[in-house]
DNA sequence: CATTTGATGTCGGAT
DNA sequence: ATCCGACGTCAAATG
């Protein structure tokens, strides 16, 4: 694949240039000073400023400055952009429907325009995603604590959307909560939400609510302590790159 | 400004030119085919396929597909690019500290590199944010309900990070939760779990929550009405763009 | 610095 | 289609 591009190009010819791309699947990218006008959720407007625009043929709007990782204006998949030259100036109006959401972008100078059609078959391959921790869980049930014997996956209904459920050796229901990494009060008040829906669902009072996570911050685990909700820490699998190096002894063997 | 770029280049004459505009503090784009690798908070792997590559000077990363919003791996602000050619391969290293997460590109080929300096001082101007609400709520509480008074707009440190605090006509303290659109079970949580603690740390039973919001999901509806408490739905201000055309009678001036 | 929460969050999965 | 919760969330404000 190949990538076209024109430098400081009119107007007209960036318009031509990028109708004729985009009607051929392509990913446009637009360098210049543009003026940028949003509305729709809220209400943007961002005064004359040089940026990297890309317009994506899945219908992606991205406004990017020299900083920050989030775009400053955007438009998501699924919106129609139309490129259009008025009053001699270049513009690009992407909309959106439900919610009604409209970006307007007008360009006082174009830098660059590219187009490419980019060839991309494969799929990100992630791991340790809080998905992979359940699924550790549910093949080593003891990191959460001895007898405990996660119900089937099937019939987790009964506790609601929880990360896992089912019992302590005891033959008390326990609702568990995932999270990868260091929580807030928001987590735990997220399972005794659960927590509190189960007994209301079963009328089981004995149900026990434990999180599991990496750490709790001190407001969580006042909240935690006051609601009667237990903590495992749980750290993740040892393969972390945490960057000390090797023993000697593990070279020993 | 103007945006520098090479077509096709060896991966030595790519390295020389980002070297160069990194160091002058340029944005760079890089596209072509390339494998992305990722180790961090969690772990990802990215076989080959073409993409759009972003380097920002103040240490972000952006790799964008031909789909979605959001780039399929990506580094925040802060980072150190390191860009190199390993045996005849264009390579860019990201790497981070705390978390320690590292980005690896590899480059199969460079179909093109470009380099900007974007002048872009003014900042964007956002309107219809949770804030704009409360201060629309501030100026007129009657929003909320005749009679209503908040209080000390400084620091709320009686109802914690409440979003407005205040009492009612008879005099009883209410907390009020705002959200500029419909809301769901966590919302609701949330204020629950502020008036929770508003109970608790000032002994006050009698609180009100009531949550000011677009609208509530069902789910959210039943468990407020299970805590006791409130909601009052609030429309944005009308200015919104719901795309009716102007009446004539609006020409007719 | 850690904590907490909003966000034009985005995104995917389940109902 | 809506609802719901995760996310390598990001980013800002606050203590």
């Amino acid at each position: 694949m190949t990538v076209a591009s024109l430098e400081d190009p009119t107007p007209e010819a960036a318009l031509e240039f990028i109708e004729a791309e985009m009607a051929a699947d392509a990913m446009i990218t637009i360098v210049g000073e543009c003026i940028v006008d949003y509305t729709g959720r809220t209400d943007s407007f961002l005064p004359a400023g040089e940026r990297l625009v890309v317009l994506k043929p899945d219908g992606t709007l991205l406004v990017h400055r020299m900083e920050k990782r989030t775009p400053v204006n955007w438009q998501p998949p699924g919106c129609i952009h139309q490129p259009a030259v008025e009053d001699g100036v270049l513009t690009v109006q992407s909309t959106r429907r439900d919610p009604e959401e409209v970006v307007d972008i007008e360009f006082r100078t174009v830098l660059q325009v590219s187009a490419m059609r980019l060839a991309d078959g494969r799929e990100l391959d992630l791991v340790g995603t809080e998905e992979d921790l359940r699924q550790r869980i549910l093949a080593d049930p003891t990191l959460v604590e001895d007898g405990f014997t996660p119900q089937d996956t099937e019939r987790w209904n009964v506790a609601g959307p929880a990360d896992i459920y089912g019992e302590d050796a005891a033959g008390r229901p326990v609702i568990v909560e995932l999270k990868r990494r260091r929580v807030g009060p928001d987590a735990v008040s997220q399972l005794k939400r659960y927590v509190d829906e189960f007994v209301r669902d079963t009328g089981h009072e004995d149900v026990r609510g434990i999180v599991v996570a990496e750490s709790l911050t001190e407001n969580a685990k006042a909240l935690a302590d006051r609601e009667g909700l237990e903590f495992i820490p749980l750290a993740p699998p040892e393969d972390s790159v945490t960057g000390t190096t090797a023993t000697l002894d593990e070279f020993g063997d």
